[in-house]
DNA sequence: TAAATATATGAACATGTATTCATATATTGG
DNA sequence: CCAATATATGAATACATGTTCATATATTTA
């Protein structure tokens, strides 16, 4: 369906060139990109990709992550707090310490995605 | 599996429990995860998820886009040159216009994926 | 209740990044 | 060859973001 769409040339700027009109008919609202852009955000991040890809295996509390990623406690809750208000996790507070895991099925599947494309490159 | 396996309460950073040991194990390697935030990050950007989202429409030159998107050509192509150094977009040329496309199916496919995710919220 | 531990958070700082402006390059048409 | 058009790119600027440090909060234990 892609490739049979007719081109129109553009002059300057084409602005009612009819293949314009369509693919902005067919965008998804700006809502919506602007917070399917905020996920991809909030997941491009080398230290919140590794302490999701650690979520991954098993829910963890903060001091695990300290651990397995060997950095700063501080570091760690804050990017946890990004991954929070993006709803990428979840918590519960057992105690004074606090277990994150995966909030969402589509994230852990989109993680897997992403993995094999690299791991394809 | 996830939650079979069994936890151990830190004690200070807890380096050697066995569950911090399993899931270190599990990781992919740095390198792999370097790639990944790196996709992640080239695809968590308002602009760029608009380029993307047009280009899974059809194949466009990067006047169509300054059209579709209503945005200066030259942030237009600033961004596909970020899409291209991540191998996100191809782009060939025909006469003096240079027509861009995803460059594989699964860029493709995560979008699609995300777009679900927001979708639903 | 006091000390210890786990976590969160604000401020500061350094670095990264998106957009704009000016301009360069390349291609086509006259 | 010259003018017009399409695209790319470097520099500048404003803004966002990640980490660290210091410290606050909450919970457990002695």
């Amino acid at each position: 369906m892609n490739q049979s769409v007719e081109r129109g040339i553009c002059l300057d700027t084409c602005t009612n060139d009819e293949l314009v009109v369509l693919v902005k008919g067919q965008m998804p609202g700006s809502d919506y990109l602007a917070e399917l852009s905020n996920l991809f955000k909030a997941l491009g991040d080398f230290t919140r990709i590794r302490i999701l890809n650690a979520l991954l295996t098993s829910e963890l509390c903060v001091c695990d992550l300290v651990s397995i990623l060997e950095m700063n406690q501080s570091a760690i809750s804050h990017q946890l707090r990004v991954l929070r208000s993006s709803k990428i996790v979840k918590h519960r507070k057992e105690g004074r310490n606090v277990y994150y895991s995966l909030d969402d099925n589509h994230v852990h599947q989109m993680i897997r995605q992403g993995l094999d494309h690299v791991l394809e490159g």
